[in-house]
DNA sequence: ATACCTGCAAATGTTTTGCGACTAA
DNA sequence: TTAGTCGCAAAACATTTGCAGGTAT
């Protein structure tokens, strides 16, 4: 999905929910939607304060949960204590393979296992809403 | 696994490391290994606490350190922030289906699913150590 | 004009750590 | 005797919130 696009969800986002267009949650937004890497709320501070340095970090808390919520963003609970922030394209769904030694993140596709997701839920009586699947191990650089 | 077997996992895991077999340790250890439920740190607290108030908070998650050390407990991040710990039997692995609404955790097991966790590892050059699978959902009660 | 937003600082909630006193080996 | 431990209070940490002043609509 192209960036201007991506704009544009978020856009309407906003003016559906009768908020304002502010120049922060531009930055904050352009700086978000430009970067692939799955970013912590620190480093995204820090890559935004670097354009704008009065930002705070109330701000980027809060703007990324709007993201979240207009669907362009997935908060991600890899690493123990913090969150990592996720740009979510309109694309097939994917889960995390977790280097526990340096971090690295791999992503991969199984698609069979939705549907094995959803059997599972339906069995216990659970109406399924969202999942996580995560394998932590070392990478190639850190088995050596 | 029968509870004295677990006892003498944690006895020679203390002993192996030259640790102490403090009366702590024993009553946090016993508190834990009879409980089946994922308890989060505060709620082990609570219930040890009933046998000696005089323990504190640091010496219930410094024990529970040692006991994942030892096996005996896998950490959980299931809802969002706080850590909840669960009595690990030496029983086959399992994963965990969550209500996003009232927290009921129900557990299953898929045993293809290790094979082929294996497989999205190698083919990415990682060596496995372990994994996290959680759906979330509404359960049957919260759906009504 | 009037919501909504912002940055700041203070508050929150969970987990960790430093410390002086205590205790198992 | 000497590491290891304990409970406490303070610190650390990521995240949230209250507020007074600023801004988009």
């Amino acid at each position: 999905m192209a960036f201007e696009e991506e704009r544009k969800i978020f856009s309407s986002f906003i003016r559906n929910k009768n908020l304002r267009h502010s120049e922060q949650r531009q930055q904050i937004m352009d700086v978000f939607l430009k970067t692939e890497r799955h970013l912590s709320a620190e480093e995204l501070y820090d890559i935004v304060r670097e354009k704008n340095p009065s930002i705070g970090y109330a701000t980027i808390y809060r703007t990324l949960k709007l993201l979240s919520e207009a669907g362009l963003c997935r908060e991600l609970q890899a690493d123990g204590r913090i969150t990592r922030y996720e740009h979510l394209h309109n694309r097939d769904h994917h889960d995390h393979l977790v280097c526990t030694e340096c971090g690295k993140m791999v992503e991969f596709e199984i698609p069979e296992i939705e549907a094995l997701q959803e059997k599972i839920a339906r069995k216990n009586g659970f109406v399924l809403k969202n999942h996580r699947w995560e394998l932590y191990g070392l990478c190639s650089d850190c088995t050596r």
